[in-house]
DNA sequence: GTGAAAGCGCTAACAA
DNA sequence: TTGTTAGCGCTTTCAC
């Protein structure tokens, strides 16, 4: 006992003396200006009870010797952190996910969101089977949040975080019995303007592109369905493909609506990069967009406008998608009342659907 | 000093009950197992000096209470941490940087390779005029280094910032007098693939898009020359568009040779986004490629194979460079042997530099 | 206006 | 094999 304290007299005696190579702390900079730690804190946090002079001292001296604050110290001391953890989802198998282009898009809308903010970013990958470890990002204090991009089929792992209170927002549709918080676009919308669109330009069979088990997808196919009614055109089910985002699956959707000879002249491809392999799959067979079928897409990736033909598509608001998911992040993390959030999506007309010539 | 020791009697008097709603703690955990939290500590840390039944046990109990150890104070305590910042330097202006398809993949596969390597990755944008304050993510301890993706015309910065001992890599490439570390691929055989295969595929007039002040882009640049050499095809200046990665730039390039009635039948784009809007622009001025024009991009994005004509380019090695990065952040921080490192780079030929007729 | 000292949650040296 | 205790770098109460 005795030699304990002896140790920490020793300690407490301030001749930290910067070692080469060691990192700067704030007893050096104390050190430096002659004053306590205390005063440093004081001054580095634009506290008003520390001298103006003192306090552009130590600042200067702080600058020029390259000394920031210890953020994992300020954390642990202050109980809270300013860091949000943005997962992406991924399939073990084919860790497709990242790269389409709509969720990178995403990706750099929140860092935006987080930087204006404030907050740090850390972006995780984890094992779409393995959603229940996301819980330990917050857990263990990496971040105060989490933000998951790509809702999928994962409704009940996301519902059963909720309930464990992880502070969740997830990018994707609202869903009947859903406890956890969504933000996303207004896919029924989105997905009827499209299909109008097409209508209106003289398609009367339009093929349904894409997995309608997915809450998005399956928004959209309602707005497609919608449309249709509203028309008066029957919907067809042999045109409706659940082909999905991998690479090929648009070319198998179109190869199995020429092999099976079913008639098209419209298609409704539920994401753009679905939309840009149909129309390449559709080419090799001969048929010409927008002349023999009119395509819409889904997203307004960046491309979609340097495509040929361009690409008519459902615009999703990215922007404010990154804005609106930090808010209701940061929202959710400070109890304050919160509900899910759906934004709203806009037709963009390019060449890929221009009218066809009327039938005779 | 008595209260002192009377409040830290009382504190260490260890009755912490978990109240709802507070974070689990270590000592929550050793209450429960009725052990301290030494015990709980190693066990956690699969130490050996703890009791295989103890160990269960604690595991046990650590699980269904979905506790995770604080990493902040572990970080704190242990003096490292296990986080990686990987930097995007953003122009305040176009905000673009985030968005070319290839500097995305090359996320998406340093997330991977972190992953991997039980690393977190702190993705942060930094103002491309401001990099001096990526030295703060380390100096912070908010990461133990930087990955630095697109090393634009920042050489002089990057160099300070190695010199002021900033764990540093940095994906672009190798020049001379450069104190930081480098990995990156073969740009200058890249360009000279590219160009040999324009002119092996009858091309004669080959114009360069792109802005050879970039380094990696002046290296591409390089190997243009010395195809154009080594076939005896004299350089003509007038050729050499120094497109940017922004919009409108490629269309702008393929203006201005059209308008002063520049011959020109082959294109080697800097980047394949550069290529795609290229092919746009000569489209609308009615020329096809690859019959007018053949053209020859650069990275392998995704959508190279999708795009009409799907696209000739020079792929660069992702998956590699994403973990030669991470690879090589961690030996700079360990202290060890590194030298800067150049990837191999491929010619990958499709539709879009089909060889044209022979001329008459 | 400034300093002394305690403690955030954890690990490890030392004691038992 | 387990427990006690100090302290990682910081902020803040309390004392002056």
């Amino acid at each position: 006992m005795p030699r304990t304290h002896k140790r920490k007299r020793f300690k407490k005696v301030v001749t930290r003396i910067p070692v080469s190579g060691q990192r700067m702390q704030m007893q050096d900079i104390a050190n430096l200006a002659g004053v306590s730690t205390s005063t440093v804190s004081r001054a580095l946090s634009h506290s008003s009870l520390v001298n103006d002079e003192t306090r552009t001292r130590i600042a200067e001296l702080a600058r020029s010797h390259n000394y920031s604050i210890n953020i994992g110290a300020r954390n642990l001391r202050l109980q809270h952190s300013r860091t949000v953890a943005v997962v992406v989802p991924y399939d073990v198998r084919t860790r497709q996910h990242i790269s389409d282009p709509f969720f990178v898009s995403m990706l750099g809308s929140l860092a935006d969101a987080l930087t204006e903010q404030g907050y740090d970013m850390l972006l995780s990958r984890v094992d779409a089977e393995r959603l229940d470890l996301v819980a330990q990002l917050e857990a263990s204090g990496r971040a105060i949040g989490v933000i998951l991009i790509g809702q999928w089929h994962h409704h009940d792992q996301l519902n059963e975080l909720a309930n464990r209170k992880v502070p969740l927002v997830v990018w994707g549709a609202r869903l009947p019995r859903q406890t956890y918080c969504t933000v996303g676009s207004d896919n029924i919308t989105g997905g009827l303007l499209a299909t109008q669109h097409l209508i209106e330009t003289g398609r009367r069979r339009i093929a349904f592109f894409g997995d309608p088990e997915l809450p998005e997808i399956g928004q959209r196919y309602e707005g497609y369905q919608r449309a249709l009614k509203h028309h008066g055109i029957p919907l067809d089910a042999r045109l409706v493909v659940a082909a999905e985002f991998s690479e090929g699956s648009s070319r198998r959707a179109v190869d199995a609506l020429l092999e099976k000879k079913i008639v098209f002249d419209g298609v409704f491809a539920s994401s753009d990069l679905l939309a840009m392999r149909a129309i390449g799959a559709l080419r090799e067979k001969g048929l010409i967009v927008p002349r023999d079928v009119g395509v819409v897409g889904y997203d307004d990736i960046e491309l979609s406008q340097y495509f040929h033909p361009s690409l008519t598509t459902i615009r999703q608001p990215i922007l404010k998608g990154g804005e609106a998911l930090v808010n209701a992040l940061l929202a959710l993390v400070a109890n304050k009342a919160l509900s899910s959030e759906v934004l709203p999506t806009e037709l963009v007309v390019r060449e890929s659907s221009a009218p066809s010539p009327a039938p005779p």
